[in-house]
DNA sequence: GTTATCCTTGTAAACGTTTACTTAACCTTT
DNA sequence: AAAGGTTAAGTAAACGTTTACAAGGATAAC
């Protein structure tokens, strides 16, 4: 057998105890470093430790301490660009606190959160960090019941005991459709994002609030639901083509969408930014290697993931106690699609 | 405070046995369904846990029957394009075996490769997947000491006693050489990965290979040392560019090169494929988004992720003791970048 | 009706730590 | 020099499971 265990006895805090004379009381303390401890033991244990190669264990740690040093990250899918800098930055923020992050992807279904969650707590994590899909309140009521500390990531839920950080999905989409009316733009479509979600249903009252401030009547022909998908973006702008109605720019709520109602205009021929201008919300990295370049609201991702780990090790320390909502402000970025820096018409 | 722990008291198969009226060896068993047990108990205790909405705490079953139920993944970097569909296929594998997946990101650095495996077996992981850096021997033997299954993803290392999963590079390579070659391409620069990795030279010597057998001289000055990055693919080209040599392809070897070079070409005035034909590697889903649509060789990313673990976790239920060399057969998708499917001059 | 066999359940030890409590040695202080 | 105080080290219990072993009851065999 290639790994035979029976080869690779385990050292434990016993044989340390052993090797360098003293009780395995001693050893945990210098390990650990919290109690005073004659610095002559000391010297020995860690020779011990060296010799024999010791590598506590932390699963026994875990038992005894009631601490796992591990968080769960609960997202719908890795695959979907959005996220892997937001994975980065938790995970990075994870590593300087020297917890484990356990990646679950749940492709956005609420049976598959429960049963990560659930995993998650069989596991005994310390925290969990959350992106989660539509169906809310049950899963969320499911955390609290069971103690764990939640951080909720560009999520946001009514009368959540959690902490959460996002970005002010309003203002970013108030003000993609700014620039676009500021552009000259009068009959700007809206793609939507899954409205039950708040990031979606914030980006269509942000897009909603900049029409108003403009007296730009809205117009319910221009908008659709869109399912932060590419096919969704897609098959918006067909519809809206089919349709024959009037448009002259679009607002999507993600930058996928943005780029799926791009492929199909361009497969109806209609240039962009020429005839339709676009704007999308995000700016993952693609947005800068598509073509166009894509006109974007920019959302601090990374440092999101890392604002959402520093949060949850706070509540996880109690040094925080109660429910912190960060808010991140979005960010314009001006590039080809909507008609780049140029002065409008 | 917000998570008072008080308020929470876990319970345990102790609570579950008083609760049901039986020893906690019973509960246990009736838990693992090994033993066999009256029907009468069964109900009971299952009752009870109903009741007392008993989760088992997993770090105490990990101490006593050594079995964590967890791997690592070791990568370079989740934001790197290549790996989402990888951990996404490790993810979806793991869970059918219901492991958990601890992720971790080193940037390709040996030293914190070597953090994470010691972290790793910390937390006593049954196994780790391992995408590796260029400094191989070291960490691979760290490894092997620790008697940890192991599976390398994407690389190969000579006499490694862990089992691999990775593509035919060198195939790929050739494939796509002789495309270029086929569509009457003569010139064609290559950009190297990074040479230390497998990956980098096997892709090197496929187009070599190529090249020779259809008499074609190799010629250094169109060979470049790249480093998988975007922007080492650019500055590639930019060298070849000022070097005023002539070529009439470009074979990057992989697609984020292949993408920096072509927004090198353009910012030159280049056309592509008009003036210069690119083919790239890995067909990461940008490939297909990015303009022009990319002409690539195809790594079944997310198939190999699902292998590795499958092989992992053969290796760790002992039911699989030698390792075992999995490797893909990579595919070429022709697109716009090397002028698509139209006869060549 | 006694003995043997089987099967279900219980008792207790173990996994590798941390830590409350005890002990003993060494300082102070008077 | 005795009493008290401080400190470093050791002893043993505990964390929540699994499982070897023991025990007992029922069934079968004679």
């Amino acid at each position: 057998m290639a790994y035979d265990k029976e080869n690779f006895r385990n050292v434990t805090i016993k044989d340390v105890a052993k090797r360098a004379e003293v009780s395995i009381a001693t050893v945990s303390r210098i390990l650990n470093g919290k109690d005073r401890v004659s610095p002559l033991l000391a010297e020995r244990v860690l020779l011990a430790t060296k010799e024999l190669q010791y590598q506590p264990n932390d699963v026994a740690r875990a038992l005894k301490i009631k601490e796992s040093r591990s968080i769960g990250l609960i997202i719908p899918d890795i695959e979907n660009p959005f996220f892997p800098a937001l994975v980065r930055g938790v995970q990075d923020a994870a590593k300087i606190h020297n917890y484990a992050v356990i990646l679950c992807n749940t492709d956005g279904k609420t049976e598959e959160e429960k049963k990560y969650i659930q995993f998650l707590y069989s596991k005994r994590v310390d925290g969990i960090a959350f992106t989660e899909s539509v169906d809310n309140k049950k899963n969320i009521a499911l955390l609290d019941s069971l103690g764990i500390p939640v951080v909720l990531l560009d999520r946001r839920v009514e009368g959540m005991k959690a902490s959460g950080v996002s970005t002010d999905n309003r203002l970013g989409a108030f003000m993609a459709t700014k620039h676009l009316i500021e552009r000259g733009k009068r009959r700007i479509a809206f793609i939507s994002g899954l409205p039950k979600l708040s990031s979606g249903a914030e980006r269509a009252s942000g897009y909603q609030d900049a029409l108003l401030s403009y007296n730009i009547q809205y117009d319910k022909k221009l908008a659709f639901i869109g399912a932060f998908t590419y096919e969704s973006g897609y098959a918006a702008v067909e519809n809206l083509l089919l349709s024959r109605y009037q448009f002259d720019a679009i607002f999507a709520s993600n930058d996928i969408m943005a780029i799926g109602a791009i492929e199909c205009l361009n497969q109806y021929g209609i240039r962009v930014p020429e005839d339709v201008a676009v704007v999308g919300f995000d700016d993952i990295r693609l947005a800068t290697w598509y073509k166009p370049l894509l006109t974007t609201i920019r959302q601090p991702v990374y440092e999101m993931g890392q604002y959402a780990i520093k949060l949850l090790v706070e509540h996880i320390t109690g040094e925080r106690s109660s429910p912190h909502e960060k808010i991140f402000v979005p960010e314009l970025m001006i590039r080809q699609s909507s008609g780049g820096l140029e002065e409008s018409k």
